[in-house]
DNA sequence: CTGAAATGCGACCGGAAAAGTCGCATTTGT
DNA sequence: ACAAATGCGACTTTTCCGGTCGCATTTCAG
């Protein structure tokens, strides 16, 4: 169904909470655990992975941490999205084990699925970081959900007798 | 790792098949089987999640089976998504159950989230299946798998050193 | 009228991948 | 030396998707 992985909104969560610090404050995994009620086991490792992917620079030892390391308008969602749940691939017939499609001798669809998964790469990979998460007021948000939540609701008015439990 | 769904990559075969009937000629779900080894039910059910909403066309009894029902130029991926595997809901936190989002209260994320989703949204229901699938030569179709592979490669330098088993 | 060939549809199962857990090593400031 | 933090890998649990089964319904043909 296509969906975002949910290591990738605590990924978002703690660049969001970051973006607002000060200048070279670091910001423990610990600390962002209290105060979003994440385990902490698993936001470790997505920190982890943000700052192998240099998105983010660590700082061991006490009094130790985690800060922004480049500015968020040169990172993009498709970096983030890599750096914390491993390569995009869209698709099962791609990459490199092609060999083990079972569809290899009759398909028809190749070339249809490497565009929709290129046009899918270069959406992720024109969306930065800072555009995504540029300061927003938390009451203009709750507007913007409830404005979502309507749309999604004509979604499903345009569609036929579907239900989804 | 927002992968599409293999029931989508069944449909675009389907589609693609069919694009290349003369007009009315209705194809079965069972010779479509024949043709690319898929599982009868599944392919089944695909086809007839595509007929439900309104994609194709279907004829019950004895020489049945499937025609496109209006011109792949009027249809987007996005219905086509929501056709075969439900809603497009890209992210845990919207929709319905956000009442059961564990990070309700300290939430920083939805609007970030929201956007995303948006960006998603609108980029499948921009393209049109006709775009998507339109003629090439299976040679050419070969040449851009290869590029593909290259270009995936690219994307595996431009990362640090995770490795995905 | 009857049988064969097709779609329509709902319930069920198994496996793979994601989410989350545990434990310990390493680094670093006080 | 100790405490507080990251680094990392193996393990368990849970969820969901792909696939299966079975049967009802429709329709054409002889």
């Amino acid at each position: 169904m296509v969906k975002i992985s949910r290591k990738v909104e605590y990924a978002l969560m703690a660049l969001q909470h970051m973006r607002a610090q000060r200048p070279g404050q670091v910001v423990s995994a610990k600390d962002l655990c209290a105060t979003y009620r994440v385990a902490f086991p698993i936001l470790s490792k997505v920190l982890q992975n943000l700052a192998a992917a240099g998105v983010l620079r660590s700082a061991q030892g006490a009094h130790g941490g985690y800060r922004i390391a480049r500015p968020l308008a040169e990172v993009t969602f498709g970096e983030l999205s890599e750096a914390v749940v491993g390569p995009l691939q869209f698709s099962y017939c791609l990459h490199r084990d092609l060999v083990r499609c079972q569809l290899a001798e009759c398909c028809n669809v190749i070339s249809p699925v490497v565009r929709l998964s290129n046009r899918i790469e270069e959406l992720f990979y024109s969306m930065s970081l800072e555009e995504l998460l540029h300061a927003e007021e938390p009451r203009e948000a709750a507007i913007r959900a409830r404005h979502h939540a309507a749309a999604s609701g004509r979604a499903a008015a345009r569609r036929k007798k579907l239900v989804w439990k």
